[in-house]
DNA sequence: CCACCAGTACTGAACCGTCCAGTACACCAA
DNA sequence: TTGGTGTACTGGACGGTTCAGTACTGGTGG
C-alpha cells in the first residue's frame, strides 16, 4: 500500500512530521507556523492549504501522534501463561513500563498535560483511550495470568492500577519534572519493574 | 512579622500574586506582561522596577509557588502511632493524597511539567525537594508505624513510593490530563486510599 | 519635598493569516 | 515521446495584531 505517495500527500506528510516535532518540543505557544513551514522545507501557503489554521494542524498532530500510542498500549501483549508466574508478571510489567516510558511517550505527555487547561479535549481523550485502555489492558493479562491459579484477583482493574503505579509512579514522574526523554537504563528497569513484581506478589499470592 | 510592608513591598506582592495565576493558568509563552501588570492593577513600569524582564519574574514566581508546597509534603505529620495500624495508614495515605492533589499543587505541577523543556532546573527542583522529599517523609511515617510491630519494613523507601503510587497513580494522572483542578470527592478519597492500604498491608504486614 | 507610581504612548520585533506572480509537477491526448 | 492543461507549490511581501521592554508626563503617598 501507498506505493506512491503523491506530491500533495508527501507535502502534508513532511508538514506532519515537522509539525509534530515543533509542537512537542516547544508547545503550542512556543510554535510558529513560520518555522513549521520552514522546518517540513514548504511555503508557508502549502501549510496552509492543508491545515486550515494553527488550531487545527496542532489538533491533527495530536491526534495522530496519540493513535500509534494508544494502539500500543491497549494491545495486549500475548501472554504466554508459563508456569513461573513471577516470571510472567515480570514480563507483562517490563513490557508496560518500556512501553510508556518511550521518549515519544513521554513527550507527547508533557505536552498533553502543559496543554490540558487550552486543550482539554486531547488530553481527556489520551486520558479515557490511552491510560483507562493501557490499564483494561494490563488488567485482562493479569486475569489470564491468575487463570494458573497461583493469583487472587478479586478486582483485576485495582490490581492493574497497583502493579502499574507501583512501578511507574517514581520513574514516570522523574520523566515528567526532569524532561529527560531518555528511557530507563537495564538497572532501573530491572529495579523498579523487580520491586513492583514483588510486592504485588506478596499481596495477591494465592494462598498457597 | 512583615508588621507594617512598605508600599515597594506591598506592589511587589501584587505583581507576584498576579504573575503566579496569569502564569500556572496560561503557561510562560501565554502569559503577556501586559496582562500581568494590569491583573496586579499595577503599570507595567512597575512590574519591570522590581523583575528585570518576563524570564525573572517567572522563575521568582516559580520559586515562591514551590516553598510552601515542598514544605507542605516533606514536614511528616505527626504520626499518632495507636493501636490500629489500619486506620493509621489509611489517615498518613489520606494526609498524602489530600495535599498532593491540592489545586495549586495539580496546576503547579502541570506548568512545570509542562515547561521542562524549557526550565528543566525548576522541574529538577521540584522533582528533588517536593517529590523525593515527600516520598522520603512518607517513607520516615511508615518506619514509626512500623516499630508497632505490625509492619515488616526491609526498604521503606521503596515501601513509600508503593504506597503513594498505589494512592496516586490512577487519580494524578486523570487530574493531569483531564486539566480539572477540583479535588477528589470524598468517596473517590476513600476508594483509592482504602484500597492502596488494603494491598500496601497485604503485601507488608508482619507475620502474625 | 521627592522618590515612587499610574497611565500611556512608543519602538522593534515576532507572528498569524492572506495574497500574488511565477514555477514545478502530474496527467492526458496526439 | 511530445506538447498542453490544470493544479499544487514556491518565495516573498504585506496588513493587522500582539508582545517585550523603554520613555515620558503628571500625580501621590510617605
Amino acid at each position: 500500500m501507498d506505493e506512491t505517495p503523491s506530491r500533495t500527500e508527501r507535502k502534508r506528510a513532511q508538514i506532519m512530521d515537522a509539525a509534530t516535532s515543533a509542537f512537542l518540543e516547544h508547545g503550542y505557544k512556543g510554535t510558529s507556523m513560520d518555522l513549521v513551514a520552514a522546518a517540513a522545507r514548504v511555503s508557508k501557503q502549502t501549510v496552509y492549504k492543508h491545515f486550515a489554521d494553527k488550531e487545527q494542524l496542532f489538533q491533527a498532530i495530536l491526534l495522530a501522534a496519540m493513535e500509534p500510542t494508544v494502539q500500543r498500549l491497549t494491545s495486549a501483549a500475548p501472554v504466554t501463561g508459563g508456569d513461573d508466574l513471577a516470571a510472567d508478571l515480570l514480563a507483562v510489567t517490563r513490557n508496560l513500563v518500556q512501553a510508556i516510558m518511550r521518549p515519544e511517550v513521554l513527550r507527547l505527555r508533557r505536552l498533553l498535560i502543559g496543554e490540558s487547561a487550552r486543550f482539554p479535549l486531547f488530553g481527556g481523550a489520551y486520558y479515557d483511550q490511552s491510560f483507562s485502555g493501557g490499564l483494561a489492558a494490563l488488567a485482562k493479562q493479569l486475569s489470564v495470568l491468575a487463570e494458573g491459579g497461583g493469583l487472587r484477583l478479586p478486582d483485576p482493574l485495582v490490581a492493574a492500577e497497583h502493579l502499574a503505579g507501583m512501578a511507574l509512579w517514581v520513574p514516570m514522574n522523574r520523566a515528567m519534572f526532569t524532561g529527560s526523554d531518555q528511557p530507563l537504563s537495564a538497572d532501573e528497569l530491572d529495579h523498579y519493574c523487580g520491586a513492583a513484581v514483588r510486592d504485588f506478589l506478596a499481596a495477591y499470592a494465592a494462598a498457597a
